[in-house]
RNA sequence: GGGGGCGUGGCGAAGCUGGUUUAUCGCGCCGGCCUGUCAAGCCGGAGAUCGCGGGUUCAAGCCCCGUCGCUCCCGCCA
């Protein structure tokens, strides 16, 4: 049967269209049968439309009215008219007219749902990732969806302005042994051999950078096999950029504009003109992470010295080991309980903290409770504690709480994950608020413990800092590599380096990670070939897509603005991937599966 | 690989330390009433082997063991 093609969409007429004819086509989302009356709310894309069964109607469209259900899909053709004054719904983008129905056509029925398509459904994940298709009718997700068009738009429409070429690259590529375990395709013309998803398409953009493509840009889908998180998929998008002839803060500027402009298109707001740069040291100790959320202070201080006049034995031992003792002051809370202070130690322990230690400020700024002990009484020290409020800042009223370890990065981890706690117990962390800034000075290598090497940090092609190397070889530790991370609320949203260009350096890099020249050619051949033809001087960066849109439209978990994500166990709840294939398509793949033992 | 939390009609929850229920409530579903609602309202009804398996007990949704699934986190993510 032929069907009616909407005239208008439900999201548009307003009183100016009283009187017209029209055909809506659309989703039965409300149904109010009144008796003698009925409304239906109809809803698409574009909003929703009430549609009004009079009591004059015809029998037959009574008859038909009353057989619709949430979400039958129909066709409903009737005259717009204006609602009386007191009917008008202030709430609805239509809520000034109502379609009076003429004729309703069902287009589909639709059985029982297993959850409500409504803006506050409270069905769990699993089950909306299930039904995502139902899911993604909620206005919420319609919202989200949209916004992250309309992101992914204004970043093309500034870099295509900026004179930037989208270039695609491959997705089936060669397997880099270094980084995130890739995913794996099987070769059915070359039995035992694999192509690889791309963990970004780092290698490639670097290329494009030696065949002269000075600016580029990719919405890149990158595919890393790791464990899920609320910010991590196996597969994701990155706004992947490099250009050539550029130092760090051309690439930084770059992005700030570019930032400025995606946040003026689709949000509305002005962001800074510039973002504030914290060197990756100082944003540990300061934060106890590289990703630090700015929108609260409580900064962390190291009282080391104070530690030392103390009496508190187990925060001596931290110092002796060659640890830290880390401080942070909430202010005003010393009425905090017991149960909330043990909370707070929980999330310290999370990264491997002792414990939780605290002091209260009493009135006339007296230390009391917890460890107040062992700064302040009998035989301590007599200014200590004033010595020690002064230098935190902290009065009557305040909480301190403090993390000591032998190891400092335990100690700014435990204290940091603490602050970060409590940022969120205390709602420092608006959501429509956002702090950008930029982590630099990272180190180039990290020494890996079990493995007795060094790594590097971030990726073998970054430069080490101009000053460092004549050093490289003698202190690998101490290097600093021209890298760079964009923060934005407590979230690494985007992460680069200026790369190497020049062959002998990158020898010296490949030698101290422990390449040498035949690794080197087997594993990252084609990328030194190609550098030997004249490689400029480059660098990139690449905003991850989904954690953007996440902040941007004030979700946790970035499953919320990918229309068909996996769950945390890499599984499509959807289409209930990955799964067994045919013995035939193994076959054809020179695959044979071989059970594991235990 | 490790830790926290969860699993009760289609959905979301309650069920305190085992014994008042015929396992409760809201939404949805089915039937009925209702001419201005917009989360419509009112009346009635159906629907659950309490994730699964085992154990303890006179008695298990509740306790124990195992197992499966989901979720958050640590590790991992150049």
């Amino acid at each position: 049967m032929e069907y009616l093609k909407r005239t208008v969409t439900c999201g548009e007429l307003a009183v100016a269209d009283a009187g017209k004819s029209v055909v809506l086509n659309g989703w039965i989302h409300r149904h109010r049968d009144h008796g003698g009356i009925t409304f239906l709310n109809l809803r698409d894309r574009y909003g929703v439309t009430q549609v009004v069964i009079d009591a004059d109607a015809s029998a037959g469209l009574k008859a038909t009215a009353a057989e619709l259900k949430f979400e039958y899909c129909v066709a409903i053709s009737g005259r717009v008219r204006a609602r009386p004054d007191a009917m008008v719904n202030r709430d609805m983008g239509t809520g000034a007219i109502e379609v009076v129905a003429e004729g309703i056509q069902i287009l589909s029925r639709c059985e029982t749902l297993p959850f409500m398509i409504d803006e506050k459904s409270d069905a769990k994940e699993d089950l909306r990732l299930t039904h995502r298709y139902l899911d993604l009718r909620s206005f919420s997700m319609q919202r989200k969806l949209r916004l992250r068009h309309e992101v992914a738009f204004a970043v093309r429409e500034h870099l295509a302005g900026k004179g930037f070429f989208e270039i695609e690259t491959p997705t089936f590529i060669k397997s880099t042994p270094e980084g995130a375990r890739d995913y794996l395709v099987p070769s059915r013309l070359y039995p035992g051999k694999f192509y690889a998803l791309p963990q970004s398409p780092q290698l490639y953009k670097q290329i494009l950078m030696v065949s002269g493509f000075d600016k580029y840009f990719q919405l890149a889908r990158c595919y890393r096999d790791e464990d899920a998180r609320g910010d991590r998929q196996p597969e994701f998008t990155q706004i992947d950029i490099e250009m050539s002839f550029v130092k760090r803060d051309d690439i930084l500027a770059l992005v700030e504009g570019l930032m400025g402009h995606v946040f003026r298109k689709t949000l509305g707001l002005d962001l800074p003109p510039t973002f504030r740069r914290i060197a990756y040291d100082d944003s540990m100790e300061l934060y106890g992470n590289d990703k630090p959320d700015l929108r609260f202070g409580m900064e962390m201080s190291d009282i080391g010295s104070f530690a030392l006049r103390s009496t508190f034995q187990a925060f001596k031992e931290a110092i002796a080991a060659g640890g830290a003792v880390k401080a942070l002051v909430v202010k005003g809370k010393a009425d905090y309980s017991r149960k909330q202070i043990e909370e707070l130690e929980a999330s310290a322990k999370i990264f491997k903290a002792k414990g939780l230690a605290w002091m209260k400020v009493g009135a006339e700024g007296r230390l009391e409770g917890g460890a107040s002990k062992f700064f302040a009484g009998e035989g301590i020290d007599s200014t200590l504690a004033t010595d020690l409020l002064g230098a935190l800042g902290a009065g009557p009223g305040d909480l301190i709480l403090m993390v000591a370890d032998g190891k400092r990065k335990v100690a700014n981890q435990g204290l940091g994950a603490v602050r970060s706690k409590l940022g969120r117990d205390l709602g420092f962390c608006d959501p429509a608020c956002f702090e950008f800034a930029w982590i630099v000075d990272f180190p180039m290598f990290e020494y890996n413990e079990d493995e007795k090497r060094w790594e590097a940090a971030h990726h073998m092609f970054t430069m080490p800092q101009e000053k460092y190397h004549s050093t490289l070889e003698s202190d690998p530790g101490a290097v600093k590599g021209d890298l760079y991370d964009l923060v934005l609320n407590g979230f690494e949203l985007a992460s680069g380096s200026i790369r190497i260009h020049d062959p002998e350096l990158q020898k010296r890099i490949f030698s101290i990670v422990g390449f040498d020249a035949k690794d080197a050619e087997t594993k990252f051949g084609f990328l030194t070939e190609a550098f030997k033809y004249g490689p400029p001087p480059h660098g990139g960066i690449a905003p991850g897509l989904d954690r953007l849109v996440m902040l941007m439209a004030g979700e946790t978990s970035i499953k919320e603005v990918i229309a068909f994500p996996k769950n945390s166990f890499a599984v499509g709840p959807m289409d209930d991937s990955p799964n067994f294939v045919d013995a035939k398509q193994l076959e054809d793949l020179h695959i044979r599966i071989v059970e594991k033992k235990e």
